[in-house]
RNA sequence: GGGGCGGUAGUUAAGUUGGUUAUAACGCCGGCCUGUCACGCCGGAGGCCGCGGGUUCGAGUCCCGUCCGCCCCGCCA
């Protein structure tokens, strides 16, 4: 006779349902909690579809209820069994569970693996620290709501890639051992065996092999790829994360905009059964900036951000005025019902622009009297009046002034307004809001040490002026905006892209105006401009970040509880222990002993 | 590189102005219990108080250093 394993389940944990009732089963899982009352046992079993109580009876078969009272947490088991009705049985429904009107009667086990009582439970609700969670990851993966993220990501994956296929796009696979190119973030780098002194990189993302796909005529290309970047982390940030990597030729703009949209809309549908609304919102980054002080607003909830500079350039309030004399910029909110607020309430909300660099946060309770407290005796009434319509203050709200340099101001006062948006409540989980921030400037500038400016690329080297600064952006670097566009929902960038550049003399301005001599350009993306010598099509894309799409799907707070294997703050692995030494004779063949060895010495 | 929070049984936490035997809950082990589903009841075991120094008659508690985790700034599409 055969054993239950070599007969194979009938059903998943998750599946059996009145309708099975009276069927014989064999189930197999993991044991999860148990109630023993004696004479009856009933067992939790549990796979990665769901939950069966199981029940081994005294009066049934005493040396079966024997062994079945051995069973221990998370040991591994294969039962068959008869579904039965628990409250025939005796029992009553369990609503929680979608199995909860049945039970399986358990007539035969075999245990198919044993456990060491695990570091911490498996349940939903985690009471372990997240350290130790990551170093027990695979006990974490079992807790229902880590499946419940990675069965998302693997539906969004799906879903991708049967959108894009339905529409002519083909996945291609590029390299992961390429060439550095020290532009944006710090590389990754694997030094080469082979060639002694040389390394290979990993690719911050496939961005200029996509743009070959299109000089080779593969005109609708996407992949869902890794990217690694070797830099700091934060909750949304990992250094490696997948990316959906998407390019077409003939494109415009908002066809580009438009495919995403759909898929988005598609993805969401599949994924968590949203509606999204269809023709997103759409707000040029200048806006952005100036109605909410950043370039990827939360448009769920309002509370605008207001520039004050005309009407505060002659006041007598010299922190404001001195301010705009200077260039910068004086910006306010309105709390609404703020005025309620303790002053050393208000005063806490510093906590929250501090870390920005803003030097103060001045405040009015704006009253049926006029201003009271803060900084309301600098003004007068008319002056009150003008500021508090301007930021559309009202009886009960309270202004929150930032008078600083513009990065400044809008960084400190944008992130305010998500706290408070927070706070208030207003920023509604299973709530998705998605637009479009379009209109990037081509160039920021920076400054170096020495007190001079370069320009450097807002988006990557490769991006399109817009037509009409084609020809202006040698001269007026700052003034040129280009055909590059980010997917924002709720306040997050979930992906951005441009139109490239695929004309010769306009590639080189680029780089004239990044001070990129030509033997730089030619070392660096020599291959590139060869390329595009060869009839290169128009072509543009985006790329969107699938961790962070599916984080704000299934409403993680962190990028970890999405990603299978995620790298702790300081970027190691603390199931692997990695990143770890080699031994002495693997490092040797490296040829890493000095940096004189680098080749560039 | 900088700022903040945290590390005490297997786990999550409490631990007062420094004081004698370091608590609790869950888990674990044993016993009882035939309708539980956060089962209940009785009993038990379990501690390098992150690590290293220092102050003190005495340190989980105070000081210095250090390691680890998380959040943020810088950095980073």
């Amino acid at each position: 006779m055969s054993t239950l394993l070599e007969q194979g389940r009938t059903h998943t944990c998750g599946e059996l349902r009145p309708e099975h009732m009276g069927h014989e089963v064999i189930l197999m899982g993991w044991v999860g909690a148990w109630r023993d009352l004696g004479g009856r046992r009933f067992i939790d079993l549990r796979d990665r579809y769901g939950l069966t109580q199981i029940t081994f009876g005294e009066e049934l078969d005493a040396a079966l209820s024997g062994r079945g009272k051995t069973l221990r947490s998370e040991w591994v088991v294969a039962i068959r069994g008869v579904v039965e009705d628990r409250v025939g049985n005796g029992g009553s429904v369990n609503a929680q569970l979608e199995t909860g009107a049945i039970e399986v009667r358990v007539t035969e086990l075999d245990v198919l693996s044993e456990s060491e009582t695990p570091p911490f439970l498996i349940a939903d609700d985690v009471d372990a620290r997240e350290e130790l969670r990551l170093k027990y990851r695979y006990l974490d993966l079992r807790r229902s709501p880590m499946q419940k993220h990675l069965i998302a990501r693997h539906r969004f994956n799906q879903a991708v890639r049967s959108y894009l296929d339905q529409r002519d796009f083909l996945e291609l696979e590029t390299p992961y051992l390429i060439r550095s190119t020290p532009e944006g973030a710090r590389d990754y780098v694997v030094p080469s065996r082979v060639h002694a002194g040389t390394f290979f990189a990993l690719p911050q993302s496939p961005q200029i092999f996509k743009q070959l796909f299109m000089v080779g005529g593969y005109d609708k290309y996407f992949q869902i790829t890794r990217c690694f970047r070797d830099e700091d982390l934060r909750a949304d940030r990992q250094p490696e994360f997948t990316q959906v990597d998407m390019e077409m030729s003939f494109p415009t703009e908002d066809r580009i905009m438009g495919l995403v949209e759909g898929l988005i809309q598609h993805v969401f549908k599949t994924v968590i059964d949203v509606e999204l609304d269809s023709n997103f919102e759409r707000l040029t980054y200048a806006e952005a900036m100036r109605r909410f002080g950043k370039d990827a607003p939360d448009l769920r909830f309002g509370m605008e951000l207001a520039e004050l500079n005309d009407l505060v350039a002659d006041c007598g309030f010299g922190v404001f005025s001195s301010t705009v004399a200077a260039g910068g910029l004086v910006k306010a909110i309105a709390l609404p019902g703020g005025a309620e607020r303790s002053r050393k309430q208000i005063e806490s909300l510093q906590d929250i622009t501090k870390p920005y660099g803003a030097k103060g946060l001045a405040w009015a309770k704006v009253t049926g009297d006029g201003w009271q407290g803060g900084i309301s005796k600098f003004f007068d009434a008319a002056e009150q009046a003008a500021m508090a319509d301007r930021v559309g203050a009202k009886e009960g709200d309270l202004m929150l002034f930032v008078a600083d340099k513009t990065s400044v101001a809008n960084a400190a006062l944008g992130n305010l307004r998500l706290h408070l948006g927070d706070t208030l409540g207003l920023r509604t989980p299973g709530t998705f809001k998605a637009i479009w921030v379009t209109d990037f400037p081509m160039f920021d500038s920076v400054e170096l040490e020495d007190g001079s400016t370069r320009w450097v690329a807002c988006h990557h080297p490769f991006t399109a002026p817009q037509a009409e600064y084609a020809l202006s952006m040698e001269e007026n670097p700052g003034e040129a905006l280009a055909q590059a566009y980010d997917l924002v929902i709720n306040g997050h960038e979930m992906g951005g892209g441009s139109i490239r550049i695929h004309q010769h003399d306009i590639q080189e301005r680029m780089f004239r105006v990044l001070g990129m001599p030509e033997e730089e350009q030619r070392e660096k993306f020599g291959f590139l401009l060869d390329a595009f010598r060869y009839g290169p099509p128009p072509h543009g894309g985006l790329a969107l970040g699938v961790d962070r799409l599916v984080m704000e799907m299934v409403g993680a707070t962190s990028l970890r509880d999405v990603i299978a294997f995620p790298k702790t703050n300081r970027a190691q692995d603390l199931m692997l222990d990695a990143p770890g030494r080699i031994d002495a004779e693997q490092f040797e063949e490296l040829y890493l002993e000095s940096t004189a060895d680098r080749g560039d010495a």
